[in-house]
DNA sequence: TATGATTACTTGCGACCGCAAGCAACTGTA
DNA sequence: TACAGTTGCTTGCGGTCGCAAGTAATCATA
């Protein structure tokens, strides 16, 4: 009555894939909580703020942001509506075409992310370097970035 | 003006964090979007299914269910919630302590569950195998393994 | 110039899911 | 037996986000 299809067998070459999914839901959850309590930003904001931080003049097109994010339009409009809110961001019209609006990190957004890179990076650190070397997370990177999404703009760690 | 701590040089040991998150994301919409289009399942829905097949008479206690998956006691319901109302799984009570309820596969649920693992499982193997080799999918899986969610019960891929 | 296609963005809707609160049932201790 | 603590589950609420539809601006082509 057991399916082949669904043993044990059939599934030995992709458990790569369970085990990120596990990590990732696992990692995500543990270091969102601590970026939200402590700095009231949740994983995307942090990324936002962080592109901005590394784009000339502090500014990026709505529709750059969400790629570099992963997010859909409606998402980029949303996460930005909260960010200019709390006044980390600002929106900026674009003299030469009229359809775009730059998302603009503020002063006060640039000092909130640095406050907010501390820990985090720290934290990330914390749960990657304690488990893998130096050379297994180069490999562990290297792996990853073979993957879907790894081509074009792939990190959030490569300031122009 | 640019903080010491957002550049690469802070942040180069732990690139392997965010790959994993734009893997995860990408890899994770491509593979929802045709387990939904084909099967109405989402990738809780399939990883539900399959836990429960692997599962002594088809059967787990929700709370075993939802920390296999991951997911928070009211996650459970509501997953279940769905599964119930397709018909791909049902209560049981148990008779030694009322407060459990078992979510049982269906013979409908199996039936459900060994087709769209037929696509599904293909589909994994489409997106790993062909960007990385048998020997890096096992390294790449113990690396991930020993990152946090890889101890305890941490595949999908352990039939009892 | 006219117009159809494309691009940038917003909004309504619905899905998923965590958190906190609540309830019922069980357990341990006295 | 009494009762405080624990466990299993559900529900209301709110947050995030994708999809589809809609608007406005721009581009391309005739």
């Amino acid at each position: 009555m057991s399916s082949q299809i669904l043993t044990e067998q059939s599934s030995r070459t992709v458990e790569a894939w369970p085990r990120l999914l596990r990590t990732h839901a696992i990692v995500t959850r543990e270091l969102s909580a601590r970026l939200v309590a402590e700095h009231g930003l949740t994983i995307n904001d942090y990324e936002a703020l962080l592109r901005l931080s590394w784009a000339e003049n502090s500014a990026l097109r709505r529709v750059d942001l969400a790629e570099q994010l992963l997010l859909t339009p409606s998402g980029i409009t949303r996460l930005l509506d909260g960010l200019e809110r709390d006044g980390w961001v600002t929106k900026r019209s674009c003299e030469s075409d009229a359809r775009v609006t730059y998302a603009v990190l503020t002063d006060e957004g640039r000092e909130r992310l640095e406050a907010a890179a501390r820990s985090h990076l720290a934290q990330v650190r914390a749960l990657f370097e304690a488990r893998l070397s130096a050379e297994e997370l180069e490999t562990l990177a290297e792996l990853l970035g073979r993957l879907p999404g790894g081509d074009g703009d792939s990190g959030s760690c490569s300031p122009p």
